[in-house]
RNA sequence: GGGCCGGUAGUUCAGCCUGGCAUGAACGCCCGACUUGCACUCGGGAGGUCGCGGGUUCAAAUCCCGCCCGGUCCA
């Protein structure tokens, strides 16, 4: 997709003598005021240009990064734009993100779309954004990229009825901030030509780039992207992007990004990694060149090296091996306070979603500070982080408890695996000394990774130790996908979806249950019937399933008849029951009935599931967060993010503020609020219950316990709970605790239940309820002194029948057989008594039967016996063929059976005759 | 959400593929010898519902199915 040059070309540009050129290199178009300029001027990875503000600032001075923000605010502020307050790093609000990774995101998609206005227009807002898809080039491009970002935005929304301003007016403001702000002048800002597109939308777009670098994207969102097909937008948005981090490094020329923004934090991890003395000259070479070469890797274009080789006289390898320590800490610095901004938000590491993505972080943090030999000093350098950056995020010093527990927790975690996967690694190694090759093959490698969570470098590093060369393949990560290829994705299909437009012409159904959730009974009429058993009204009481809530059930009266309602589900705007039985007619008058035991139980589960969410972060920490929830009218249950498991004594205390809140009798007030109103009295901390769309929200607030964006029924105080009790949890991922609960009666009856299982106990061991703990405990212990008493018992006994049996041993040849039938025992008995006689005569072959609804026979050989030749596998597979079953073992000992057990005097005469037959003549 | 690995003595594990004695291994623990004592070393000993529940089989730690618990990778 290309925009022609209409859509960028703009009266600023005629005004300012700025001339459209082609750039050769990258083949994008460019505007600038110098006819000279050959190429775009990016330091693109192509190669057009190389950075020229190292240590050769174009603005009037330098700006700290703090100040660079303040500057962009109160300029866009001054230009009449209203200052806006940040938004969340974690995109609670959007399903399809993990990460706010953009300004615009705050105001997607309720505001881009039309739904709800936006809170102001213009506004101005500094985002603190984060691109986990940068994660591998943060560090190595000496702070171009950054996992955690500031991304300025100054936004308009220009709609049919109001239009703010658009391309012109934005360029503008852009080219006035950057020239007469900052000082850096008019001829040295290009205009880069672009096309944006993401979550959807798409647009033109002009990048400014000064001095190689790109520090501002300024987008035009004017379509839909649908399929192949762009749609133009009802709202045309200006989406613009000012990287404060680079604005402060073009400032400040400083040899890296991380130079201008990091302060005091560089350069106490530089301390520790013991990097000194970096010469400064030979970094800025690097560090101009850094869009071309990757110094880190060792990779990159050759013209780069070739460059770079003749500034400083030093080879790529000399250059790798220097600078790969550098560029870890910078990757440290970036990574570190990434972790700070993301746990302070109460991100749990675990194996799902942004989860995982936080896991991930975690460990290549890890790994990267053990090469420096600095893993243990990981939570100092994050408090270094949480120390600097609350200077303007104060939440993070608020949360600086927080961050640590769930950091250490998860760094303890990570221990444990690698020392786990140390003793494995050591294990294959000397399995595979033993067969005389060392080396550890690419599948184990694989398998070592994938199964266990043991990288390769970690893999080769105890290799290393035990003195074995571990070749990774060049294309490991490929590897490792491709065992995953096959599995398949399952989708969840979603329920009807003809039906929308079948109604979508209908008006909204009038909600009851909203204006007063305790109307159980209603009159209303028909206004569709749809394949015989769906039913719309203009209005109901019915609930309609939503919000982790289950649909009403009950019944509607008409014309003499009654129908049970089944089912309601909500398709659009309107309310569409399920009947089972007659239908009512188009227009016809119904009486409908809610199963009241039904929805008060479903009501006060729901409202107990708002108390016990506020417990929890009581108890727990403001890290706690909703993660799902299911209600029902028995039992509900209710998932938050924790990082380790809940112990008995955390459920207990949760349980017990819960129903101090029930005790209470907080009055539960529902209101509809503005939504950004709402999130600004209440904060993010609303969406517990995920996603709520919408430009007004519904409030559920209990008091000061909890406040939740929820559209489900409510109690009208919390006393009329009654009770809540907490029946069961489990971990349903790591980082996320089910609390299974009842509330009402049914949390009654599971204590109740539970105490009759005690009296049942209680009963069972004839002692009082407050001895069982005792008496199950002597029960125990008794027990394991019998189990002990019967196995020297079994063992005395085992002695006595070998000396007896022996005794009635007949002779064949020079061998003793020992061959009978022995009553009342159990094949270990058995073992044990053959054991012993073959022990006590080499000579000896021993075949004992045992008989119960099958027969099964132990044969043992003595030593002496085994030498002749006797064979006791082949003993027992005859004898128990003429059971008719089979046997099998070694020579010296064997085993079998079969179910014929009429033919045990068969089975012995044979065991005879073969041992005589083959043996009897010696 | 899906894939893979694992659950056996207090701990770390072997045995499982190919069903047939858990005389399992190492560390730890107890007793004894050596030693002033400790450590080391040597000798002896205790310690197991083989995660749980079904099934197959004469016979299951081992094979099959389900569940529980832990680890790990991917989206």
């Amino acid at each position: 997709m290309q925009f022609s040059e209409e859509e960028y070309h703009i009266p600023f540009f005629d005004e300012y003598g700025y001339v459209r050129k082609l750039c050769p290199k990258c083949g994008d178009y460019f505007w600038t005021q110098n006819p000279e300029q050959a190429f775009c001027g990016e330091a693109t990875e192509e190669g057009c240009a190389e950075y020229t503000f190292i240590g050769n600032s174009p603005t009037r001075r330098s700006y700290a990064h703090g100040e660079v923000r303040e500057a962009f605010l109160s300029f866009f502020e001054r230009k009449g734009h209203t200052r806006i307050r940040p938004y969340p790093i974690v995109a609670r609000w959007r399903e399809d993100l993990y990460f706010t990774n953009a300004s615009i995101i705050d105001f997607q998609p309720y505001v881009t779309e039309g739904v709800i206005p936006p809170p102001a227009n213009p506004l101005v807002i500094s985002q603190p954004c984060v691109r986990f898809l940068d994660v591998d080039n943060a560090g190595p491009t000496f702070g171009r990229h950054l996992t955690i970002f500031e991304m300025g935005g100054h936004h308009a929304f220009n709609s049919q009825g109001e239009e703010v301003y658009w391309k012109d007016e934005t360029v503008r403001y852009h080219h006035e901030f950057i020239t007469d702000e900052l000082g850096v002048r008019s001829e040295e800002v290009i205009y880069k030509e672009g096309v944006w597109s993401g979550g959807g939308n798409a647009g033109p777009d002009l990048e400014s780039i000064v001095r190689g670098l790109e520090v501002a994207t300024l987008v035009f969102m004017k379509f839909k992207v649908v399929g192949e097909r762009f749609i133009e937008l009802p709202i045309r948005t200006v989406d613009t992007g000012y990287g404060i981090e680079r604005y402060a490094w073009l400032s400040q020329g400083t040899v890296s990004c991380f130079h201008a923004v990091y302060g005091e934090v560089l350069d106490k991890i530089m301390e520790m990694a013991g990097i000194t003395g970096v010469d400064e000259g030979l970094l800025a070479e690097v560090s101009k060149l850094s869009n071309v070469i990757d110094v880190a890797r060792g990779s990159g274009r050759p013209e780069g090296w070739r460059l770079i080789a003749e500034r400083t006289g030093m080879s790529r390898e000399e250059l790798v091996e220097m600078f790969k320590p550098l560029v870890n800490v910078f990757t440290v610095t970036d990574h570190t306070k990434c972790l700070a901004f993301l746990l302070a938000e109460g991100v749990i590491p675990s194996n799902v979603r942004e989860g995982y993505i936080t896991r991930l972080m975690v460990r290549k943090t890890y790994r990267l500070l053990r090469a420096l030999s600095l893993e243990s000093l990981m939570p100092e350098i994050i408090e270094m982080q949480i120390d600097y950056w609350s200077r303007d995020f104060p939440h993070l010093k608020e949360m600086h408890d927080e961050i640590l527990e769930v950091l250490n927790a998860e760094l303890k975690k990570f221990e444990q695996t690698i020392a786990k996967g140390g003793a494995l690694v050591r294990r294959i190694i000397r399995e595979r000394r033993k067969r005389g090759t060392a080396e550890i093959p690419a599948g184990t490698l694989i398998e070592l990774y994938d199964s266990h969570g043991l990288p390769p470098e970690i893999v080769a590093e105890i290799a290393r130790e035990e003195e074995v060369e571990v070749d990774i393949p060049e294309n490991f990560y490929s590897l490792v996908a491709e065992r995953h290829i096959g599995a398949p994705q399952t989708v969840q299909s979603s329920t009807k979806p003809w039906l929308e437009s079948e109604v979508s012409d209908l008006p909204e159904t009038r909600r009851l249950y909203y204006e007063d959730s305790y109307i159980s009974e209603f009159d209303a009429r028909v206004i569709r019937v749809l394949d015989d058993d769906l039913v719309v009204l203009d209005k109901t009481a019915f609930y309609p399933e939503g919000g982790g809530q289950p649909s009403d059930q009950g019944y509607i009266e008409f014309g003499g008849s009654r129908s049970k309602i089944i089912d309601v589900q909500k398709v659009g705007r309107v309310i569409v029951h399920c009947v089972e039985g007659a239908v009512p007619k188009v227009g016809e008058a119904v009486h409908g009935v809610i199963d009241w035991d039904r929805r008060i139980s479903l009501m006060r589960h729901h409202t107990a599931t708002h108390l016990l969410m506020g417990a929890a972060r009581r108890v727990l920490g403001r890290h706690v967060w909703q993660a799902g929830a299911q209600k029902g009218v028995e039992r509900s249950r209710l998932d938050i993010s924790h990082y380790r498991r809940l112990t008995l004594e955390e459920v207990h205390e949760i349980e017990r503020l819960a129903n101090l809140a029930v005790m209470m009798n907080i009055p539960v007030e529902t209101s509809w609020m503005p939504r950004e109103e709402a999130e600004k009295i209440y904060g993010f901390r609303l969406y517990q219950g995920g996603v709520v769309p919408g430009r007004t929200i519904r409030i559920v607030k209990s008091g000061d316990w909890e406040v939740e964006a929820c559209g489900g029924t409510h109690c009208r105080t919390t006393g009329e709970i009654g009770l809540i009790k907490v029946t069961h949890t489990e971990r349903v991922q790591d980082g996320v605790e089910r609390l299974v609960f009842a509330a009402g009666l049914p949390a009654l009856r599971a204590i109740q239940e539970n105490e009759s299982k005690l009296m049942k106990v209680s009963r069972m061991l004839n002692v009082p309820v407050e001895r069982v703990e005792r008496t199950a405990e002597n029960l125990i212990a008794e027990w394991r002194r019998l189990r002990q008493e019967r196995e020297r018992l079994m063992e005395t006994l085992a002695s006595f029948m070998a000396k007896e049996y022996l005794k009635e041993s007949k002779p064949i040849g020079s061998l003793r057989l020992v061959l009978r039938v022995v009553e009342d025992a159990t094949v270990d008995q058995l073992i044990k008594v053959a054991n012993k006689i073959a022990q006590a005569e080499p000579t000896s072959v021993v075949a004992l039967f045992q008989v119960d609804e099958n027969a099964r026979v132990v044969v043992m050989v003595g030593e002496k016996a085994l030498e002749l030749g006797v064979r006791a596998d082949e003993i027992a597979r005859e004898a128990a063929l003429e059971l008719g079953g089979g046997g099998s073992g070694r020579p010296q000992f064997a085993q079998g059976g079969g179910t014929q057990i009429e033919h045990i005097p068969k089975a012995l005469h044979r065991v005879e005759a073969l041992v005589s037959r083959r043996f009897g003549e010696r």
